[in-house]
DNA sequence: GAAGATTTCTTGTCAGGACAATTGGACAAG
DNA sequence: CTTGTCCAATTGTCCTGACAAGAAATCTTC
């Protein structure tokens, strides 16, 4: 009944071991050694086959089920959930998902000012008073294709941003070079029907649906780096997302 | 600096000490005598003041972490994140959502039949081949005007449902009451235009913006119970959710 | 054979301790 | 005044050990 499931520990790695083994039983789900509905060994065995502690083999197993890899059930045991896509909605840019697709993204940038924040954006963002921020619109493309009009806030006193750098990289990419650690992220996903500067902008027509999506992320100082108002073909893009019960 | 932060242990309590001091410390959060950007008592600290062990402590902090409530840092402490409107996407239904919000919805059958899976449907649902489903449509209203349109489709192996309790109890109620406990669901959020059927049903225009949600449900045995297609008036309905970096 | 009691298996909770890694500030050196 | 070094504070990781609680299988009894 119980996989074998080969994990190699290497204990000299700056690697956490409790994160080798979630990546271990991660990669023998994906590459299919275990399939779905499996049932895995049970902690106690697990830990004692790869010399380590239980507690390493629990809280590896917690993130797998956190991420909705695993499911466990006391007395029972734990099993690989039924083999959906299994994609997490995470606190990630638009351009690592495209690029992690396999897509080749491209960025037109339409806008940019750096300007004193509008109060709107002062409070979203929750500035002191003399801080500004940069504005800008971009248009995300994906195979040749228009995806994406993005309109974004950024706060200045945390990154300098040019027109050069925006055109070169998205904008996570940047604020991830700039020592920026986002740590949470608040959105709201939502519908509506291009207007003609949308449209036109798409390369769709007017009144087709569009999914809108606005987000603000914090890092881990607490400030509220940036806020922005994206929408996206709806024929293109859609979220999704893998809910756990706690 | 360190908040005194006063929380009651019950030892004979069923309620896990963990679980416990977690609530503990987010109700102090969300009553306010822990206001944003305070910084917690250190783990040793308060493992000793409340006579817990230190990993009790913590377990309790990493499930506020991961409900976006805390943010740590090594070196230098626990704090409380923005105030930001805190509330997470979770396993719910949008009953549930809606009685939260102190709406009141009402609920309309539209139609109801007991069929053979179609084909799409059997295999969304991983069903196997002798078991049929449940399939109607649904009216959702709040404070007097439509919301909602969902069409699902319920495996029927596992509950009996029939038109009169779906028009007096909401879906995931029942499925709870017969024993089902649900564990993950996946979920994709989109958007469309509303086609004459969809709007006059939602009492909304042609061509007006839909948020749409397909859904499927998996309970703690790993069966897919329920899958559904919904969509939403896009001028009343938008998905809010908090997102945390791991 | 069926119903109930018992045992066994597995995860859940909790304790206590040890050391590592990171951060920020204080302090010394240039 | 700036730079680098050290130290203290705090969370991160990992270990051992123990018992509780729930579920399923097995045994007992009628």
């Amino acid at each position: 009944m119980s996989t074998p499931l080969s994990i190699k520990i290497d204990r000299s790695s700056p690697i956490p071991l409790y994160h080798q083994v979630a990546q271990g039983i991660e990669g023998a789900i994906r590459d299919g050694s275990l399939a779905s509905g499996t049932r895995l060994e049970n902690e106690i065995e697990l830990a004692q086959r790869l010399r380590l502690s239980r507690p390493t083999i629990r809280k590896a197993m917690d993130d797998l089920v956190q991420s909705g890899l695993l499911v466990r059930k006391r007395g029972v045991g734990t099993q690989v959930v039924s083999s959906q896509i299994r994609r997490h909605l995470e606190l990630s840019s638009l351009n690592d998902d495209l690029e992690r697709a396999g897509k080749k993204p491209s960025t037109t940038l339409l806008s940019f000012e750096h300007i004193p924040a509008p109060e709107q954006i002062q409070e979203l963002l929750s500035l002191p008073k003399d801080v500004s921020v940069y504005h800008f619109t971009r248009l995300r493309s994906a195979g040749g294709s228009p995806l994406a009009l993005m309109e974004n806030w950024v706060r200045d006193d945390i990154v300098e941003l040019d027109e050069k750098s925006l055109r070169a990289h998205g904008l996570y990419e940047l604020l991830r070079d700039a020592g920026v650690n986002f740590r949470l992220a608040q959105q709201r996903i939502g519908a509506t029907i291009a207007d003609d500067i949308q449209a036109k902008a798409l390369d769709a027509e007017a009144g087709s649906a569009l999914v809108t999506m606005q987000r603000t992320a914090v890092d881990d100082t607490g400030r509220n780096v940036e806020t922005g108002s994206h929408v996206y073909r709806a024929d293109a893009y859609s979220f999704e997302m893998t809910l756990v019960q706690r």
